[in-house]
DNA sequence: TCCATTACACTCACTAGTCAGTATACATGA
DNA sequence: TCATGTATACTGACTAGTGAGTGTAATGGA
């Protein structure tokens, strides 16, 4: 029977992952957390040290999906490079217009969490972002773009932009405006390093 | 005496705006901030309503001091509109190296009261981001900048990127990457626009 | 008299974290 | 085969403190 089951720690990141999501970090208590889970304080607290460690399970849970969802709209996408970097945000746009959408969680935490810079949950974020911007910076450094690192920073901040103004306005609009400016950018840096593959 | 005096609710206000900005909204408690005052948080009360006032108070205070600081910025750059517009974004790395630094205190609040899409602060964060895409839009508009309302759009999106990001990396270095990113965007938008006006 | 303010005690709900103890499973040694 | 030991997973009740917001009586100034 045990091995059917869900194991509690990982039930307990479940429920930690949609409160803290929809709700925020401190607008949502342990106790609650636990009641979410369907078992006792005290039993969460025998698999978690303290809420920090629970927020911090939260975003590394986060991390890897996040980052694969990036990587298939980007590959599943057909046309230039710049469609494909336009996709991601297209995609991001469709997502965000779901009630239940808010934001990025990792951008949330570290808002929430920026009177405490060396917070384990916001090195998390930190390391996050910087694997999608370390994705994207070899994705266009494959397609032959020399300021590969450049584009891939000014892409992130267009992504985590459109994050922010599109948790404000909840206007996923923004989100295409933001895939269009991207696609200006990768665009510019292309035609600053073809012409010399051309001849 | 009372003429020179600076008004209570006044001084109310500036003790929120500096606890609610380095500390967040629900890090701090109303004591926390009569006491920041220095007065009884009766008196306090005698001046907001509930806390919430209180947060809505802190943003509204913030909005024109913010927006005329990026209208100085512009207006006192030399060179092309992409030099003035890479401007702010050098002006605003500038002030994120002091250590008191914390983003975007419209864009922490609306991160932290997500779960609240009406509160009143969230609307003042909507109304502030307005302000400014409007005065960009109008100050493209006024360069004779056809997609002058895209354009706008485009660099309040990487505005707010750099807040978030550079919020959570702390590397004041991405502004200026973003301030790049803006001024190819303007370049590509003016050689978008200028043709017609030169025969 | 009225406005602004204080002192301070108070309510009531909630919060992170802890205490002491229980149920089960499995292994050891006699 | 049966007592004993031990590690894992779990629980209800509790502590000590904080949260927003209120009630009330009293004070000083215009």
């Amino acid at each position: 029977m045990k091995s059917t089951e869900i194991p509690t720690r990982e039930r307990i990141v479940v429920a930690a992952s949609k409160l803290f999501y929809s709700e925020g970090i401190r607008a949502v208590s342990v106790d609650a957390v636990a009641e979410q889970a369907g078992l006792t304080k005290r039993t969460l607290y025998y698999h978690f040290a303290s809420k920090d460690d629970l927020v911090a399970a939260y975003l590394e849970a986060r991390d890897q999906p996040n980052l694969k969802l990036f990587q298939r709209w980007f590959a599943d996408a057909e046309g230039t490079l710049a469609d494909k970097v336009r996709s991601i945000f297209h995609n991001l746009a469709r997502s965000a217009r779901h009630p239940r959408w808010k934001g990025c969680g990792f951008l949330r935490t570290a808002a929430e969490l920026a009177n405490m810079p060396g917070h384990p949950a916001v090195k998390l974020g930190i390391a996050h972002k910087k694997r999608v911007e370390a994705w994207l910076a070899a994705s266009f450094e494959a397609e032959g773009i020399h300021s590969s690192k450049v584009l891939a920073r000014q892409v992130i901040l267009l992504l985590d932009g459109s994050f922010a103004v599109v948790l404000l306005n909840r206007d996923a609009s923004y989100m295409e405006t933001a895939g269009e400016a991207a696609a200006v950018l990768v665009e510019a840096a292309m035609a600053f390093s073809k012409p010399e593959t051309a001849p």
